[in-house]
DNA sequence: ATTATCTATAGATCTATAGATAATGC
DNA sequence: ATTATCTATAGATCTATAGATAATGC
């Protein structure tokens, strides 16, 4: 009656589990609700029990991730060193790359076909957090306390090198060497490069 | 008789600078052969006069294409100064993300999706390239001419900061500020940036 | 004669719904 | 009584082909 029993919340999130799965390896239109389905364990019509539709279930599913995803951002730090602050975020970005892979392409390839379904409103949490964190970046630029540069573009170049661990990861697998620990090289390659572009 | 007369030559290249908006813009999945010959003027029988499929469409726009892409990696000259000639790359770079953004965005998608499409040649000539170029940096850090770091990242991370404002620029165009040429300031960020990276 | 294009449609795939049935909760 | 699931299928979309016709080149 309330629309919330045991069985419909664990097929709700194993219906956006699989999707995920689903999604993130196909894109919107190269996913199929067969293959959410099967994935998640059941029928199709059954999954349509649940969601209204195709486009339902993959605006939920963002939902339910651009808060986890932006979560390092919002956690920098304006009472914090500057530069601990950056190499943090540096770090937990990688890490996310590395334990959350699905969830970067998913949004990547969301984004890297004009973001249709992303929803205005989501990124206007995303334009209030960016504003909010160059401003501080300005901040500290100003106090001198690390060097100055555009902060837009420091963000961007932060966004891009870790999220590409993840989003080209088939190209990082084929041209990397074999043997090594990749997201732990990257992060110290990072951490170095962050600190020598930061430091006043 | 020759298969080559100025007609098939006209609608060759046709649906395949049609091929390219509509595969760049929706992936391959998404992209439909109505699209594509629509976009090229034609019929999609006439399409398939000229195509045996829709699959055969997107390998050969990617064979046409990847020379093109390569071509500034291609171009870093063992003999140039090390500094400058990675400078002049990421100064390419950035220009290949302003002027080619749809092929940016087409490897883009394919990639993330883990590349099923790329073929195995494509992924070969990147790596030969790939271990060419990180020697030679390799034998510019040995040298001491530039910062010693691990080349293999730093190719990575050329790639990254530099295609992500092709890529991603659905989400860069939202959060930058209007009125300011991204590109002229990511290409200045983006020079500075390596020149404090590699400066030894 | 050969090349290029068109109409019509087969066949496959996909989203979504209708309507019946089974399982669960009071 | 309500919630959850199934079978069957409608309707839309898409790739690809068959077969006829028009345009071009010798």
């Amino acid at each position: 009656m309330d629309g919330n029993s045991r069985v419909q919340k664990r097929n709700r999130s194993a219906i956006l589990a699989a999707a995920l799965d689903v999604f993130s390896q196909h894109g919107y239109r190269g996913a199929t609700l067969d293959q959410i389905a099967s994935a998640a364990g059941m029928s199709k019509p059954n999954l349509l029990y649940y969601f209204p539709g195709k486009e339902a279930v993959f605006v939920q599913l963002l939902h339910e991730l651009v808060d986890k995803w932006l979560e390092p951002l919002r956690q920098l730090n304006a009472d914090g060193d500057p530069l601990e602050e950056i190499r943090t975020y540096v770090r937990r970005k990688v890490q996310m790359s590395q334990e959350m892979p699905q969830e970067s392409r998913l949004f990547a390839n969301e984004i890297v076909q004009g973001a249709p379904r992303m929803g205005t409103y989501l990124s206007q949490d995303l334009k209030e957090l960016f504003d909010e964190k160059t401003a501080l970046l300005s901040k500290w630029m100003d106090e001198g306390r690390i060097a100055r540069m555009d902060p837009q573009h420091l963000i961007f170049s932060i966004w891009a090198t870790t999220q590409h661990y993840a989003d080209f990861e088939a190209q990082i697998h084929l041209l990397s060497d074999p043997g090594t620990d990749v997201f732990q090289s990257a992060a110290e390659f990072l951490d170095n490069l962050y600190v020598r572009l930061l430091t006043p």
